[in-house]
DNA sequence: AGTGCTGGTCTCTTTTTGAGACTACCAATC
DNA sequence: GATTGGTAGTCTCAAAAAGAGACCAGCACT
């Protein structure tokens, strides 16, 4: 089998589906993609993919989040079915975090990724830096 | 070998190359993902990847899209080292984007995203749907 | 009686994004 | 010759999102 044809196919179904055929209002993929690229989201999955945290965790772990936003990403990523929020009956309550089903099999491609930004974040910051020194 | 041990072990890798080891101000990998998970940036590297497009085809190509907008992610997309940016002598001028070996590099493991998205976004939904109904 | 820990909410300010008018140039049309 | 249309943007102002920090109730410990 010719890849290259393939890899036009793929790169082909893949946009459409991404566009939706054309109706941008309610295209399902990029409702889910903008769902978990939001400042935060894949950092708390990164994390949550370790271990189940608190919420008192997370803040310390990620300690640039505001509480606020901290508060809202999880509740998104509660709402969309990647992460569990289970209250313990402690005094005072307690509240831990964890991925679903859901959320662990997302983590996979989001873990590739992360990967490819870890082999070429030199690469981005190189380029970043020519780009400013010919004061783009 | 164990898989669930080298499961483990890649995600306390990839979770350490997030957070840089503590050091959240200076953190390569974070600066990275934060600069392809913006609202349009993956959409517009979606739409590059199946072939080069000028300005105003991007524009009536994602409809939602300010103009505004779309001038700056792409600026920032060619900032990055993502898209080429080339511009025709003709009249009027006309300007022609492209992915670069970057580019299309980081397209690899974002296509592999946009896939999981295709596949699952039922799940998202219905989880949602289950939230809302729920009273959240 | 005061301090600290829990997981948040509320308000205010700053930053980011969106909407739309406006630019300059040229070609073809009326 | 004036109008219209297409090129790739910029500029300004309004709306939305994010950040900073005060505040809350309840209980434990000192």
């Amino acid at each position: 089998m010719d890849s290259k044809i393939f890899n036009l196919k793929a790169k082909l179904e893949l946009y459409k589906a991404m566009t939706n055929g054309g109706n941008f209002a309610d295209c399902p993929v990029r409702d889910v993609i903008q769902g978990i690229s939001g400042k935060w989201s894949s950092l708390l999955v990164m994390a949550l993919a370790e271990k189940p945290y608190r919420f008192g965790e997370l803040r310390r772990l990620v300690p640039d989040i505001s509480q606020r936003m901290l508060t809202q990403t999880l509740y998104d990523l509660q709402r969309d079915g990647y992460v569990h929020r289970e209250v313990f009956p402690t005094k005072p309550p307690s509240v831990e975090y964890s991925l679903t089903d859901l959320g662990r099999s997302m983590f996979l491609p989001l873990q590739q990724l992360v990967q490819w930004a870890e082999l070429n974040h030199d690469a981005v910051r190189g380029a970043r830096a020519a780009f400013d020194a010919a004061q783009g």
